[in-house]
DNA sequence: CGTTCCTTTGAAACCAATCAATAATGGTGG
DNA sequence: CCACCATTATTGATTGGTTTCAAAGGAACG
């Protein structure tokens, strides 16, 4: 299970990871997590197609956003931690794109998106820093797309592990090198564009090869540097440029 | 070569596809696009790591934003078409994300991010609707990383030829089905994750199965219906929903 | 008109998928 | 607490889509 934090926003904890926000800007912020809701594992949030004026917020736990293909096959699009906001393309049409599901027991919140217009209205630094938000996850999926198309079956899982790492890091300060998986081989799998089989496969050569140790869901990053040079891996969680957003007030 | 448009702002014209401009904040948007620059084709704009803390808008030509990989090899992660913006890793970072290359000859206009800061705090709800087109290149951007993980080499440049197509028909009304395609077999390789000479065998058979035409670097696509379906193509640059926009003024 | 880039084609090698089956694991109800 | 069931992990043999290597035409350009 997830460590969660204790302050009363997962999202104001990790926008504060970037800058240190005003009063009121918490408070515009705490506005968009009033709405508590609990989903179990595997439990769907929103589904493909679905119609919806909502965005969510990830208070605890892992989802993941995915998308079902005709044949069959599913393509697991991104991966949403603690603080993330998750739905937004909400904000350009009146359907949901991806299907939202919960790998672990988790709690989100909701809020309609006409309340981001009030908030780009009246708290313009706030939507400065969204917009940086999103541009990072925009880049983040830059390089998923990199390593899908570019890269083998090695590279792509590790790649995956990395970007997990880092991402929990930024809302679980004390994580150091291990972290409970809490993905099936079959989700890794539909993540990074392989088969379940070929992940197993994998796994077992980058224990081999002394990367990392597995124990039930618990994995291990045993040489971080080797798997970063492995998977050409750029971490794009640190902090932000935020010198060009405008005054607060 | 591209047509342009003749309106004074190429920015102008894309996002009037979406709603209507008061004058304000097309005079706004007009400052954007201050600074005009010449680029041949194959020329680089801005390349990866290099410090940057400026925005680009296309308003004639075509380009791409890609990566090297250090085993050599690359990935194009966009194509940027007129009326769009580029580098808004900007945004996030002091440093580029990828490196922008001309296809064709184009003129671009640049700005400093801060212009982007006065501008979401003059005018909101064109903050919103910037947040909204990224929101749309987003979910574009998950449509192909769909592709590259789950579909074989028909079905991706099935859909990087569709998404061109339906690209170009924002800003070029009278488009049909037949459009110059600038990236030689080698760009659409690193584009959807294929050697040029599999695009080479591919394009060969896509021109004998009768889904497309070939002459010189003109492409006809005779059966868009059945290029639809073998791609599992969805139209993103359809209308957006612009009704959670805050108020004009 | 030569040079360079791009396209096209063939043969062989390879990474990952598929097919098939067996072991672990975890949760559930009696 | 244990038997049972469903899910997940693991392994082997085979197939196949794509890459790699190599080379020859074509087209564009100065």
């Amino acid at each position: 299970m997830q460590q969660t934090t204790h302050s009363p926003s997962a999202l104001v904890d990790r926008l504060e990871h970037y800058v240190r926000l005003q009063p009121a800007e918490r408070d515009a912020l705490d506005w968009l997590e009033r709405g508590r809701r609990r989903f179990d594992a595997h439990d769907v949030v929103v589904r493909e197609g679905e119609a919806s004026d909502r965005l969510f917020v990830v208070r605890s736990g892992w989802l993941h956003a995915s998308t079902r293909m005709k044949n069959g096959e599913r393509q697991i699009l991104r991966l949403h931690f603690p603080g993330d906001i998750m739905g937004t393309s909400s904000v350009a049409w009146a359907e949901t794109s991806a299907t939202i599901t919960a790998v672990t027991d988790c709690v989100i919140s909701d809020f309609p998106r006409a309340m981001l217009g009030r908030l780009f209205k009246t708290q313009p630094r706030l939507a400065a820093l969204l917009y940086a938000t999103f541009s990072v996850e925009s880049v983040a999926m830059s390089d998923r797309l990199a390593s899908l198309g570019r890269t083998d079956a090695k590279s792509r899982i590790a790649t995956l592990l990395l970007e997990i790492l880092s991402r929990l890091r930024v809302t679980e300060t004390q994580m150091t090198d291990t972290f409970e998986l809490n993905l099936t081989q079959a989700d890794i799998g539909d993540a990074v564009g392989l088969t379940k089989v070929h992940v197993n496969r994998t796994l077992k050569e980058m224990d081999g090869d002394g990367l990392i140790a597995r124990e039930g869901r618990m994995v291990r990053v045993l040489d971080e540097a080797r798997m970063i040079d492995l998977a050409d891996f750029k971490d794009r969680h640190g902090d932000i440029a935020t010198d060009w957003f405008p005054q607060f007030g």
